[in-house]
Formats: structure tokens, sequence, C-alpha cells
DNA sequence: CTATAATATGTAGCGTGCTACAATAAAAAG
DNA sequence: CTTTTTATTGTAGCACGCTACATATTATAG
């Protein structure tokens, strides 16, 4: 059960440390009603101060399909998190923004993002973590321009 | 849009990479008519020649709850490519084994994950590879630890 | 031996990815 | 101006993670 058996190519590895901040995340998360996706949603709601983002640009930044935007929104407002109104310029987007709770739900966890990436990053030196960075950016494009 | 905004903090990164090995790999092994969680376990079936292994030791091997690895065979066998019988010895257990047909797509397939991890690494030294699954291996065990 | 605990598998239901198909509104072409 | 194309959002349905609860069998305690 030591870490050898972890040695199984850098793809499985990669999932499953997907699959562990997932895990580890989620159930922190669990208290405030909300998951890791929905928590980033938030945070760049938040960081928006007040000025709407359309679900065009939500699944851009966060490199997802439509549908996936549109349910962990729905989720978020169903929650009572975001608010959804058509945008009156063009009727064909919507303007998501923050609610109130949104708003205190999202000041409250604004460090939280940064404690999971410390424990991650244990036992390795600045240097290492920003060449791990720019590894993970090149495996990154690797795959979209393949 | 260039590779700026991607710095987003490990976490990020790892997502955004699981996400793209996903979609890049199941829309190669919808020919076969597989997923990548499939064509692991099959990979690994395979490698047993034809000994049996038990649902547990899958989730082991592959760090996934049972309920998952259940779905996942439930798949495999409603599509032919394992079967499922209960162990004689341990009627609480069930010995999972490759059809022939299973056997077929596998030996079919086996090359296919290294060329995968090739196009991910270019752009990277053998000594970049190792430095970066021994990091990975850090992060993963810090997760599992904390 | 019998009662209890532990183990292996199964079921139900949810969140988040995806693709494929659809509907509405705006922009572009004619 | 009308038609066609593009853009944005929506719906349906699937795979695969998960947790919580349940069932059946084996192992352990008494």
């Amino acid at each position: 059960m030591g870490p050898m058996e972890l040695n199984k190519g850098t793809g499985f590895m990669i999932k499953l440390i997907h699959d562990a901040i997932s895990v580890k995340a989620n159930s922190h998360l669990q208290e405030y009603d909300l998951t890791l996706s929905q928590m980033r949603v938030l945070a760049f709601l938040g960081s928006r101060r007040g000025e709407p983002v359309s679900q065009k640009e939500l699944e851009k930044i966060f490199h997802v399909k439509h549908p996936t935007m549109i349910g962990i929104l729905r989720r978020l407002a169903n929650k009572g998190f975001v608010q959804s109104t058509v945008n009156p310029r063009d009727k064909r987007s919507r303007e998501i923004r923050l609610t109130e709770k949104g708003k205190n739900v999202q000041t409250e966890m604004m460090l939280k993002p940064q404690q999971l990436e410390r424990i991650m990053h244990r036992g390795l030196s600045e240097t290492q973590i920003v060449e791990l960075s720019q590894m993970l950016q090149t495996i990154y494009l690797n795959i979209i321009e393949s």
C-alpha cells in the first residue's frame, strides 16, 4: 500500500488527484450547502463586485460546455445564491449576479481555496511549484491541440 | 485567450487536464463502444491472463468506491466484455473475468494508453517527467493524508 | 452453538462532466 | 425587408464519481 503502486502514468495520477480534491473539498463545503464547482463560480462572481456575467462568459472561464454551466447555475439559483435575469440589450443572453446570500457565503469562503492549495504543495519548493505549474500548462495544451 | 489565463492554481489546472483527458480519450474509444474507465479495467483484467479478480480488488486498484466499480462492471457485462460469477469459496464475493470479446478488444487497444501519455509529455524532458511524477505523488498523498 | 461484528456486494439518488437535439433572438446576406 | 446564418440558452439522456442505506455471507465473541 506504499507509494510504489501509485506510479501508473501521468494520466492516471491526474485522475486520482482530481477525484481526491473533489472528495476533500466537497466534504468541507457541505456545511455551506455548496460543491467545489459551485464555489468556484461564486468566487468568480464575487470578484466581479456586482457586475453581471453571462452564462457564455462563465462557460469560457471554466472551460465547460453550456449544459454543464446551466446545471451549476440552476442549482445555485435554487439555493438562492445567484440570480439570473434576461439581458435587456440581448434577450438571448442572461445576466448572472450574486444575491445577498451569495455575497455573504462568498466572502466567508474567500480564503478556502488557498488553504487546499497550501496543503497540496507541502514538501514542494517554490521553484518546484512554478515548474509544476508550467508543466501542467504544457500538458493541458498538448491534449487540447492534439 | 493565451496561456496566461490558465494560471489559476494547481487544483484548477488538474481539473482542466482531467476533463480534457476524458473528452479526448472517450472520443477515441467510442469506436470500441468503451469509455476510459472501462478500458482501464479491461486492460487490468487482460494483464491477469485469465486469473479472476474480485470487485473489491478492482476498487482498491482504481481507488474508487464500490458503487462506482459496480456501475463500470455492470456496463462492461451488459456489453459482453466481462463475465461476473459468484466465488464458490466465498459467496459474498464475485469473480470478474474477460470474455472472448473482452480479450480481443483488450489486445487491440494495448498500445493506446501509452500514445496519449506520449502526447501529454511533448516538450518535456525525461528528467521533467520523472520530477512531475514525483510531485504528483507528493500532491496526492498530501491530499489523502490531510 | 448462537449472537454479534465485519465483509462484499447491491440499490437509490445526487452533482458534474459530456453529446445531441431544439428554441429563440440577433446579425448577416440577399 | 426577408431569408439565412450565427449565437445563446434550454432539454434529454448518459457515464462515473460520491454518500447513505440495505442485504447476504463469513468471521468472531460469548
